[in-house]
DNA sequence: GGTTAATATATTGTGCACAATTTAATTGTC
DNA sequence: GACAATTAAATTGTGCACAATATATTAACC
């Protein structure tokens, strides 16, 4: 086998799959005004409102240099408050604003209408999801213990 | 099941692994000092040469507004040659360089090495890429129809 | 054959990602 | 308590992605 062939390597139907996915949920976030990065932290917060910026970025693995920008967009739609922790001045607390709650509402229906728009199955789909995120946490943990 | 917890969406770890696995990547590839998107290029160069523009966003499912600017930087690192299709002045075919062909020698290790450093063997890897592959096809071809 | 439509690439603008550095605050050590 | 080390977020710079539009060329049609 080739192994330099494009499509004998698991990089690229990850990164393309990855982008496909995304565009299947651009329409549906367009509505809310929101891109897919947003999104993630949206999803976030709604599940525990109150988290530092280093907790986002722990979670979505993504440094502040994305996340800064990405928060001060947030703030400027209203949807959320940046405020420095008192007791610790270096950490930015991040609190949904009413906007920012009540958006969720609007938000219910996403998951079914992408799963949807892929034509997977319940059972498909979480079959996908663990393999991923099996093969995900591996990574992860094996980066940090480096 | 609440469907709007981060862990339960499909999205999230196709995103996040699809940029972990880019950053296993990156220390191999800064050696070609080449990106991620500029490998998938020159994998589908090596692979055949000689391919419009065109050709290559259809297979890497990217459009001109990401491939032109792309392109010019493998064109300034003297790896490939961009120019007009003489029998039809719209298109621009992109050939590899003496230096460009070369450097596939140093890129033949990269897939096992990548392999290794995600701890997967032969068959995980190819069961996982054929099933992303699967849902891939999938939706390009669903997105073509319409 | 002149005009319209379609096609291929380029350009512009916005928003990520991420490396590298900076700034500011806190902690640890003496 | 002074000072070095650490930590959290912000800043800077580069390179994608992608929507929207522009430009230039070719094809289609009357």
């Amino acid at each position: 086998m080739n192994k330099l062939l494009l499509d004998n390597q698991l990089c690229f139907p990850l990164y393309a799959l990855s982008r496909q996915v995304t565009a299947l949920y651009r329409p549906l976030l367009e509505k809310l005004e929101l891109t897919y990065p947003q999104y993630l932290v949206m999803l976030l917060l709604w599940e525990t409102d109150n988290r530092f910026v280093g907790e986002i970025g722990e979670h979505l693995l993504l440094d502040s240099g994305t996340l800064t920008p990405l928060l001060k967009r947030l703030e400027q739609k209203q949807l959320i408050t940046r405020t420095r922790n008192p007791a610790d001045e270096r950490q930015v607390t991040i609190q949904l604003t009413e906007a920012g709650q009540t958006l969720k509402n609007q938000a219910v229906d996403i998951p079914a209408q992408l799963q949807e728009s892929m034509s997977l199955d319940d059972q498909q789909t979480v079959n996908l999801r663990v393999q991923l995120m099996t093969l995900l946490n591996q990574l992860t943990k094996t980066e940090t213990i480096i």
